[in-house]
DNA sequence: CGATCTATTTATAAGAA
DNA sequence: TTTCTTATAAATAGATC
């Protein structure tokens, strides 16, 4: 896509290389979002830039997290990964261990919900359409609002923000 | 790609959501592929069919391995996936009561930023004042929304969000 | 389900700024 | 360098088989 067809083969001109991973890793990451949005799956991408700083660029899709991924993959392929042993560890609580199980997916969860919304997972570049929704979305609010500021009474304006999600 | 704009949303019909997905599917894989090959970098997607079959779909760039993939993210984010090992042993670590500790810490922040950004947590009582105040800021955020239409390009809504938070 | 066949929308390779 | 532009290659929605 673009000017002239590309081989596929390793791109040995590094500013080529550079500019083509930085394109094309973010198209990845949004047809990933895109994938998991569309159709309501479950899928998890994971992406190593190994130049110079060693970035990580990963997407994951919302309602789940790289723990339950992986803990999925391995169940179907029945593949089991070993890390992180604790030969000098072993708890002595189930229930310990059990909790820190618990929490470390909590964490990845909530950590995978608040790259979402902070928009670092997904670089969805705004377009005229989105700003428009987006625009739209604010007056929704912004007018909910205002008419909450004529009544009297109201109990709490949650309600608007839950109804009519600006950052959803 | 293709006849009409699609929106960013769950298709609710069984037939083209299939159909996407199946495309789609393909594409995402075909991508991964291709960004692997040209780029030489390492990366893995995975993609979990949840209807009927539960079927598993999953690319992994060649020269490594989920195994590996998933040892380098564990590195890069010192999450530790523990997984099949659950020692029933004996656990001594105040090591461990550390970790929880942490964890429980590092849920409870990312809890609260989830709420924020959800607007859950604020306006249990609006007053008027309040009101008034959560007006403003809407009305600011608008404005930005409505300069980013004016430019020709910008890269990303996100910034206006970060910038004038509204549910902050 | 897949495989095909367009009409259109997207993604992007090269350049330009 | 990062960004923006533009010509083209690709992906894909919808219809059909």
């Amino acid at each position: 896509m673009g000017r002239g067809r590309t081989e596929m083969k390793r791109i040995h001109n590094d500013v080529s290389r550079r500019a083509t991973f930085g394109k094309r890793r973010r198209g990845l990451l949004k047809k990933a979002g895109e994938l998991a949005v569309l159709c309501g799956v479950d899928l998890g991408l994971l992406v190593f830039d190994d130049g110079g700083a060693g970035k990580l660029f990963d997407y994951c899709s919302p309602s789940t997290s790289w723990s339950e991924l992986i803990e999925r993959y391995e169940s179907i392929t029945n593949h089991k990964f070993q890390f992180q042993f604790q030969f000098q560890g072993i708890d002595h609580d189930d229930d310990d261990q059990q909790q820190l199980a618990d929490l470390r997916r909590e964490r990845d969860r909530l950590e995978a919900s608040v790259r979402r919304q902070t928009g670092e997972d997904l670089p969805f570049a705004a377009t005229a359409a989105e700003l428009d929704d987006l625009e739209q979305r604010l007056e929704c609010v912004l007018g909910e609002v205002r008419e909450m500021k004529v009544h009297t009474s109201y109990t709490a304006h949650n309600s608007v923000l839950l109804t009519c999600p600006v950052f959803e």
